[in-house]
This record gives structure tokens, sequence and C-alpha cells, in this order.
DNA sequence: AACGTTCCCGGAAACGATTCCAGTTCTCTT
DNA sequence: AAGAGAACTGGAATCGTTTCCGGGAACGTT
């Protein structure tokens, strides 16, 4: 069925079906009525092909994420969708495998679906503008960071938490409890992802309280924050050294596998190390111990980039919102 | 750029330069190279809208998931996007609210996006042929059940494990190890959904080995594998007895849940109540204790599903696929 | 009563591909 | 060498919308 046949069932032509569904205003009450009423009726969908044919772009946004183990992502991409059907987008999904470049993968994900914006979430985002170019349509970053300040602001929006305050933070908690050796996981630290933010929050906590960073407290577990690499990364600390009370971890999930790896060398969390994460997931309220950790909004955070990218397809405008994380006090923390 | 500037760049027909792009056999070798490099060379891409307007369909394939807090689903669905991907069709992911239906939503999201078909992760799927007809595309169920066998098998297809057979030999381990109360946390015994096989198994293991199952030891948990509401049942459960040696739980986060709420209880895990679950979550592995488990052959039932739509798309030929699920140890169970 | 506005509506040209049908050329057979 | 058939190509219709443009009716103004 197509909107000849409402046409022809209302006796009035395409041109006036097409803008009662539209919402055209040049159009009378009556017959918009008649109009909306046979479509309900004979349960009429448009075809979205030929919409978007003659005007030559579509309804879906894509959402690239980078990480394929991060839960935390799970949960945002199912507010994200929500979010986008309710405002009558369609979602393409992309992951993206663990080496390959965001922004390309994007710009090809564009032009071969049409695209209207971009989602990213996770990801290094040290682009250069004329990187960016590639990108066609307004995209907003998500769980990204921009160290080097290689973008303009005014070129596209991001939603996160503060990664740097939010890791200062968690660190300043168990500094506040006692802690004075504290060691921390981290996926890479200058690979211009979160990690590094993070990882810099984790050192300023330390430097602002007159304590000195060691290096031998510090394990880099590979860029992914992966639960094996993660795990693997805590054996070798552990090899090196116990002279630790606390233990920062960059997420939940990576922080469960250190929780293993401690208590598979005999050392019992919270008793003989505290740990700290970021994230907030639900699993970690039912780990034992229960994990102690920053909780990022994730459904404000989905919601906000949906709103945000929608704002940008209407008035161009771009935002950069910083959300707030909150401490969740689980049991794997005590003061010494 | 459309067809229109290839066929002038190289002097012939937009017939033509649409056979070379579609691999028809009727074009010569050398024109189909020349329109092959021009179109490298100068980047085209062909417009999707315009193409599924004149074939009426499109490569829209609608993964449809029941349940938000699956993380086993999480983990098929990156498979399934990728494999998807690669056979050229796109994923339209659609989250289901937990009570809505989801042939229903299926029907509107093939009609509205002109689906070629589609992937059901998950739910009940107790439907009439009546009510299946309004799908109007070949699609395959993963991880579903069939009770009552209202549906032909040739109407549909599907990939799942043995979901009667994985939880048996489940109960019947911990049988073999010794136990003979055993307790049973179900999201509810008869919702047509795995659960209900997965909950027939267990009374199947019980059974065969002379065992009585004792209704004070079933706990219902509600209808979606949520990690409150079961914490809660096990506290029920615990309530009214704790005259169990072990704990049968049909989905690894649950079965966390479920830990967490004998530990808050003072009861160990695997020293007072050894636990097994059903699903083989990468997590699993790092929680304490690791949690025995039946291993759910995620990636593959990915790659199945995709393959057997595929099969479905190209020959109309259904099949039903069973894999099987094995047993992985950790140290959430112990004989008694 | 004539004119200018405003309000609705219909006709028709796009949008960019696919595909049927009808050539044209080329090859091969007799 | 002529005719049949195969191989290749181009023209044109078509898919279902949106939107521009223009026309007619109704209305108010002078």
């Amino acid at each position: 069925m197509t909107i000849k046949d409402i046409a022809r069932e209302c006796g009035v032509s395409v041109s006036t079906v097409s803008r009662v569904l539209n919402n055209h205003p040049d159009v009378s009450e009556a017959v918009r009525r008649k109009v909306l009423s046979a479509v309900e009726e004979r349960g009429y969908i448009p075809n979205n092909s030929a919409r978007d044919l003659v005007r030559s772009r579509s309804d879906a946004v894509g959402v690239v994420v980078r990480g394929t183990g991060n839960l935390f992502f799970s949960a945002m991409i199912k507010t994200i969708s929500r979010q986008l059907e309710q405002r009558g987008y369609t979602m393409v999904l992309h992951f993206l495998d663990s080496d390959a470049d965001e922004v390309k993968a994007g710009a090809i994900l564009e032009r071969e679906k049409k695209l209207r914006g971009l989602i990213f979430l996770g990801g290094r985002f040290d682009y250069t503008s004329a990187e960016l170019a590639l990108v066609g349509v307004p995209y907003v970053c998500c769980s990204y960071t921009n160290v080097f300040g290689s973008l303009d602001e005014g070129e596209y929006s991001s939603v996160s938490i503060d990664d740097h305050e939010t890791a200062r933070r968690a660190v300043e908690y168990l500094i506040r409890l006692g802690h004075r050796r504290i060691a921390a996981l981290v996926p890479s630290v200058d690979d211009h992802s979160i990690s590094e933010l993070r990882y810099d929050g984790y050192l300023s906590a330390l430097i602002d309280s007159g304590l000195e960073p060691d290096p031998a407290l510090l394990e880099e577990t590979g860029g992914c924050f992966e639960m094996p690499e993660t795990y693997e990364g805590m054996c070798r600390l552990l090899g090196r050294t116990r002279d630790f009370t606390a233990l920062f971890v960059l997420s939940d999930t990576t922080a469960i596998a250190a929780m293993k790896a401690l208590e598979d060398h005999g050392l019992h969390v919270p008793e003989d190390v505290s740990v700290i994460a970021i994230d907030g997931l639900n699993v970690s309220e039912y780990v034992t111990p229960t994990l102690t950790t920053m909780v990022q909004p994730a459904e404000e955070m989905g919601r906000e980039s949906v709103r945000i990218l929608a704002e940008m397809l209407e008035t161009g405008q771009t935002r950069h919102v910083r959300l707030e994380a909150t401490l969740r006090e689980g049991a794997s923390v005590r003061s010494v």
C-alpha cells in the first residue's frame, strides 16, 4: 500500500497526503482528519527508502563502539537505542576492532548508510581537524578524551564524566582513609584515551597529598580494559612488590579481575588490600566483596548523548556536557 | 556522485554500470574493468535508498532482544553484528521492554524498516501460527523455547543449546558429587521461556536419580533474570530453609547475586552451599569463588544464527541447530 | 465591483538506482 | 556468405516519496 492508495481513498492528491504526514501547515483540518483516519484504518506505513531517496538523507544515527569487553557501554547502548527510537531515529551499531580507526570507520559508515549523525562510545580521540573533516555529519563523543586539545570545541559535542577529577576523588578517598602506598593498574598510561586522564587524576591525588608516586606500584595492562590482561598485570605487580595497601583500577570489570588475582595470591580484599574502581556496574554490587566504585551515570550519559546530537541536528549548536560520578561505597575498601 | 557520473566518465550507460556493480554476467571484461576502476578512483558509493526503493527491500536484519540485564546477549550481539556486516547486511537492534510482545515488535520493525529478516534473542515463544503470520520475513529464534510445539518447524529456524539437557547435566553433576538437597532459583516456572525448560531439566535430574523434588527448595525470582530480584528471592529461600547443600541457578549473573545473598547470610560458597549456573560469562571466571557453570557457546550461537538466516534468505531452507554447552568447573562447587 | 491576499490543493518533476525489452554487433555454422 | 544465435549494451519505465510551482476559491478592502 502506498501514499497513492490513501490519496485515492480520500479523494485528494498525493501531495496533500504527504503534507498531512509531514505536518505541513497548508492543509485544512477536515482533510487532515480524513487522511489521518484513512492512514490509521488501513495501517499505512510510509516507505522509508523513497523518503530517504528524495530527501537524500536517512534517519539513521551511527553508534561506533570501541572496546569489546566493556560492559559499561553495553548498558549505555540500551538507553541510546531507546532514546534514538523515541525521537524517530534508527540506530546503526558498529563494533570496532581493537586496533581500528574509529573516525575512518565512522566516515565509511556515514557514507554507506547516509547517516544523519554519529555517536562515538569510547576510544582515543586525538585526531586532527583534517582527519575529522572526513566525518561529514554532526557527532558526539562519549567517554572519550581530547588530551591535546587538537579539536575545536565548536566542531563536535561531547558527554562524559570528568575522568581526571573522578580518578582523583577515588584516590583521595583512599588517602583520606589512611592509605599511603596506592598501586594502580592502567591499560596504558599514554594512549590519549580516558586511561590517560584517569591515570593523571591518580597522580594528582598523590602529589597534592604530598605522596610521591612510586613507579614500582604502577602496572600497565594492555590497551583494552580486558580481564585476562588485567589479571596478568596484577600478577606481575604482585610478583614485584606487595608493599601497598590499596589499589586503584580504571574500570569495574578489570577491578574484579584484579581482586581475583589478589585472592589467588593469598591477599584478601579489603583486609590486605583495598580496591577502588570507576564505572559502577550493577554486577559490582553483587561480587564478593562488593566493589567500591565511582558510579558513572550510564543512563544519563546515554540520554544526554542523544539529546545533544538531536540538538546539533536541529540547531547546529554543539555542547560539552560533564556529568558527575558519585562514590558508591562497597566492601572492597577499608581504612588503615 | 551518482551512477550517472560513473556512466558518463566511462562512456557507457547507467544500465551497464549497474550491471557491473551487481555482478551481472552480461558485461564484457573490458567494460567491467573500466567501470570498476572508475568507481574505485572516484570513490563512488551506491545510494542504498534508491536501490532499496526499486528492489522494494533493504539489506537490514532486525535483532530483537528481550531481557535488559542479560549479559549473555550482550556478547552475542557483538558477534551477530560482525557476522551480519560481513555478509553485507545491516543490523537494526531493538530492545524489548520486559512485558512487550516480541512478535508484534518484530512485525512493526519489519514493516517500518523493510527488514529482510529477524533474529529473536530470548523471550517467550509460545505464539500461534496466526500470530506469527504477522512476521512476513524469515526469522530465527535464538535461546528461546517452543514448549507447546505450536510452531511448525518448517516456518522458522532456531539456534540454541538444549536447555533441558544442559540443566539436567548441571544438576546431575551436583548429584554425582553427593548432593541430595539441591535448591533452585527460577525466574518463573511456567512462562514458556527457557526458564521452564531449564527448570524441567532440574526436575528430571532429581527424579531420574531417585530424589524427590522438594517444593520448599524452589524459589521464583520474577521473570527477567535480574540480579536484585534474584538476591531477594534467595533471601526468601534462606528465610524459609537452610536445609540444602547445593543451589542451581539459571544464569550466571543471577547466580552471582545468589552467592551474594548466601554470603550475606553467613553461608559460604562452596563450603556451606555449592552453586552451579548456566551461561559461561567471562566475568564468572573472575568472581570469588569462580563460578561453576555450563558454558553456552555464545560466539558460535551468534555465528550460526546469522548463517542460518542468510541460508533462509537464499534458499528458504529452515534449520534447527542445537549446540552443546560445556561444563566449566570453577570453585563454587564441591563434593559432600 | 475589482483587486490583492490568504489559504488550500493538485500536477509534475525530481531523487538514484534496477531491470525489462529491444536493439546491435559478433561469432559460428552450414 | 547468409542466417541463426549468442553476447553485450542502451533506452526507458519504475519504485514511493517530497516539494516546488502555479491555480482556484474565499475573503476582506477600497
